[in-house]
RNA sequence: GGGCGGUUAGCUCAGUUGGGAGAGCACCUGCCUUACAAGCAGGGGGUCGCAAGUUCGAGCCUUGCACCGCCCACCA
């Protein structure tokens, strides 16, 4: 063993045995208790970022810690197709090569996707490995599988018989560069500098005066059907009901009345565009106006713009504005900052558009799994994301499950030349309804999140009944980011509860957020992100993960390289201790029977790191953990501990060797779940042991020495005394005998300082004097407070006495 | 605009029923001590964002304000 320890070639060496020995293998049936986790599916072309290794770094120590609390672990994990962000990455690679899709057709181009999987896909398994994750690789699983892909149908086919799938002409967000329908959230937002539009639409029967709107979308007004104002905005109060015309179109429109119309912004006068605008939409419906589309699904002004059709939006912008300035219509423009929505996958601007598209109800799914997390039998952690779980069920809109890409499930929908739609798991013979056997299938594919839900059961097999489904259904816990929670979190707990009658875990850890050093959020395109990789092969993947755990603690946090570091240097101090342990026991056999003060004192600290340790994990507290082993391991274990029984150990004390043994173990399977690597590298120069750190057994406690631990803290208040003011304080025998041997008082140099000591605990004396001549705190404070500020001053007098002599 | 989190040492952060302000890093001093110089021992450094309130006592509880951040959002 070298002085310094190296993790690179180590870690990567301990994990191919862990894997070679089957030791991350979970086997269904084995009748101990369970503890499952089906971790969320990377996207198959993604590569390890920090969310990850944080994900990861938390999940294993936690599966670690239950497997060597004897519990059957099972760690899953698998890919995510990712619909548009796969279709993405394999569309740019071919518009480097100056083709497109269309050059493929629909068949060639998903055969492509697969090829080019092959080649550049399923990195992160590899990324996983190497951080350490105990997962059962044997059993990834790929949610483009043929048996995750009869899931999906199943799923669909289940909600569609139940009623609550349904396909309806809506407003939506469409991606012009995709071509296809996106959820509200798989946009990003961005603030662009802009124009807005003051256009005066004269009434018709008045053409001198009119009704002033402010717009920001110039093209749409071909699409205008009314003008609305809010009904108690008295500036607009008579233009209610009478008639304008819509500028270049010259069409006559109604001035209606809605509450929705913002007094606030621009004139208080709002044109209604129901097929270019969310809000516009709203109100056509409620007040039954026509829905004319002129814009079409490529961003260009469609056949209902009449002699502007074709154009780009800019250049119908420019034409409309000279008819409208010609007459004199146009008011003024103003720059205008202000949010647009962007596809989060290729930037290019959301047009809302109304487009035929799947939805699948709320209404009926919800309810369960409100039930299920108002009644805690699901809870999010930390508490404030359980109840903004809750609030983003209870508000879930109807969810818009169609894509109009190729890369997915396409939906199990069978059209014939009538227009019936037969709804089946696999390919029908004859349509449903008229018997007609030219059936053509549905090109939409499903929101990719449509199969996520089903992760944590379709990776067990189902439908099919097997042995996994068996014992890992219901799983344990699932830790995911905060933006995920809508997403895919509470969509699993309503499939789970919907097809399984039972929810697919009982917590949700929503990790801390990983910020770049300057407080930005990490990203490529900010150019903030990190390869924690790059740490991983710096400081080893056991540094990472104690530092990646250490900055876990709160929502938000900066990433600091300093914890890793200090990760890096607890896996080298116990190296270390253990090459003193290990270099001075001879063959002795570990066993941990306690002789002197600090062996007991030793065994209370790791009696009492075991409960700290057991608490924070209950409680999903990371930070805490690593905070605990790290002092158990630098303040406890090494610098009094190893010090004080060093000499014994060079005396060849026979006494010393098996205890020192059984509590090097000790802390090794502390620190195991957090450090996998350097724990079971120690492990494995122990002597007479064939058995694997990763499934040895979490200690016991031990419980009997509680009580030696203000014996053996007097010891520590004199080093403290005396490495400030070189005066000796009395001790027993024994005291004395750990005392010389940590402070080693022959080398402490004899700048004695004693008067300002003196000063130092006369002030202390004064406060605690002052304090219990306080007769409202004497009489009101708890009495076990008083009784220990009285201790305290008795302890302070005395040690001051020490120095007076 | 809404929700959530944060504001404690130069930096990153702990501070768990309210009871003498802490850690790591950085800095200074002294030590090559037969585990570790990626170490050991010691030290300097903080009106706990601001203002009120409750209390014998507030970093911690209450209220208001300020600033920072993340997430979400159909003011055209």
């Amino acid at each position: 063993m070298e002085p310094l320890y190296k993790p690179q070639g180590v870690e990567e060496r301990w994990q191919g045995t862990w894997e070679a020995e089957g030791l991350y293998n979970a086997e269904p049936g084995s009748g101990r208790e369970t503890f499952v986790v089906a971790h969320p599916p990377p996207n198959v072309t993604g590569a390890l970022h920090t969310g990850h290794a944080l994900q990861i770094s938390l999940a294993d120590s936690l599966v670690r810690w239950h497997r060597m609390r004897g519990f059957e672990t099972a760690f899953l994990t698998g890919y995510d197709h990712a619909g548009i962000s796969t279709q993405n990455a394999v569309e740019k690679h071919l518009a480097s090569q100056g083709k497109t899709r269309g050059d493929y057709g629909r068949d060639a181009f998903v055969e492509l996707v697969w090829d080019w999987l092959r080649e550049y896909g399923g990195t992160i398994m590899h990324q996983f490995r190497r951080m350490g994750a105990s997962m059962d690789y044997r059993r990834e699983r790929f949610t483009m599988d043929d048996a995750y892909v009869r899931a999906v149908m199943r799923f669909f086919v289940h909600l569609h018989r139940k009623g609550w799938i349904y396909r309806a002409n809506r407003i939506i967000n469409w991606c012009p560069f995709h071509e296809t329908a996106l959820s509200d959230l798989e946009l990003v937002h961005e603030d662009v500098d802009d124009a807005l539009t003051y256009v005066r639409y004269p009434f018709v029967d008045d053409l001198a005066s009119g009704v002033t709107i402010a717009t920001a979308r110039v093209a749409t007004i071909l699409g205008d059907v009314a003008v609305a104002v809010n009904p108690n905005d008295e500036r607009w109060r008579d233009a209610i009901g009478r008639e304008v015309l819509v500028p270049f179109v010259e069409r006559a429109v109604s001035v209606i009345a809605d509450e929705r119309v913002d007094p606030e912004f621009g004139t208080g006068a709002l044109k209604v565009t129901p097929a270019h605008d969310p809000l516009d939409f709203e109100i056509g419906r409620d007040h039954g106006l026509p829905e004319p589309s002129v814009i079409g699904p490529d961003g260009r002004m469609s056949e209902e713009a009449g002699e502007l059709a074709g154009l780009s939006q800019e250049e119908a912008e420019r034409r409309i504005l000279d008819w409208i300035k010609e007459r004199g219509w146009l008011e003024r423009r103003e720059a205008y900052r202000h949010t647009i929505a962007l596809c989060e996958r290729c930037k290019t601007r959301i047009e809302p558009l109304i487009s035929l598209q799947w939805w699948c109800s709320m209404e009926e799914l919800k309810k369960p799994a409100l039930e299920a997390l108002r009644s805690e039998r699901v809870r999010y952690h930390p508490e404030s994301q359980h109840r903004f779980a809750i609030e983003s069920l209870e508000n879930a809109p109807d969810w818009n499950i169609s894509r109009q890409i190729w890369w997915g499930h396409q939906l199990p929908v069978w059209e014939c030349p009538e227009g019936h739609e037969t709804v089946e798991e696999a390919e029908p013979e004859r349509c449903s309804e008229c018997g007609s056997t030219e059936l053509v299938r549905s090109e939409d594919v499903l929101d990719t999140w449509f199969s996520s839900a089903l992760w944590p059961f379709a990776i067990l097999g189902w439908p099919e009944e097997t042995p996994e489904l068996d014992a890992w259904y219901p799983g344990t816990l699932n830790t995911t980011a905060r933006e995920i929670i809508r997403l895919w979190e509470n969509r699993m707990i309503f499939s789970g509860l919907e097809l399984m009658s039972e929810i697919p875990f009982s917590h949700v850890i929503i990790h801390t957020t990983v910020l770049a050093p300057d407080g930005r959020r990490m990203s490529k395109s900010l150019g903030t992100g990190m390869d924690p990789l790059d740490l991983v092969d710096e400081h080893g993947a056991d540094a990472t993960r104690y530092g990646l755990l250490k900055i876990s603690s709160s929502q938000d946090v900066r990433f600091s390289l300093t914890a890793v570091e200090e990760g890096r240097k607890l896996a080298n101090k116990l190296w270390n201790v253990s090459r003193l342990i290990l270099a001075n026991v001879g063959d002795a056999q570990p066993e941990a029977r306690p002789k002197s003060l600090e062996e007991e004192w030793m065994i209370a600290r790791l009696d009492s790191a075991h409960a700290t340790i057991t608490e924070r994990f209950d409680e999903f507290d990371f930070a805490g953990v690593a905070r605990r082993l790290y002092h158990l391991t630098f303040d406890e274990f090494c610098d009094w501990y190893a010090e004080a029984i060093k000499p014994r150990l060079y005396e060849g004390d026979a006494d010393a060797q098996p205890t020192a043994l059984a509590l090097l173990e000790r802390l090794l399977k502390y620190l195991h779940p957090v450090m996998p690597h350097v724990t079971e590298e120690i492990w494995s120069h122990l002597p007479h042991r064939t058995e694997r750190l990763i499934v040895s057994a979490w200690p016991e406690w031990d419980g009997r020495y509680a009580d030696r631990q203000p014996v053996f803290e007097q010891i520590r208040t004199a080093a403290e005394v005396f490495r400030r003011s070189g005066v000796m304080p009395a001790l027993t025998e024994d005291q004395r005998r750990i005392f010389e041997a940590v402070v080693r008082p022959e080398r402490v140099k004899a700048d004695s300082d004693a008067p300002a000591e003196i000063a130092r605990l006369e002030e202390e004396v004064a406060r605690a004097e002052g304090m219990l001549a306080n007769e409202r705190f004497t009489s009101k404070a708890p009495s076990e407070v008083v009784q220990a500020e009285r201790e305290k001053l008795e302890r302070y007098r005395r040690e001051l006495d020490a120095l007076r002599n």
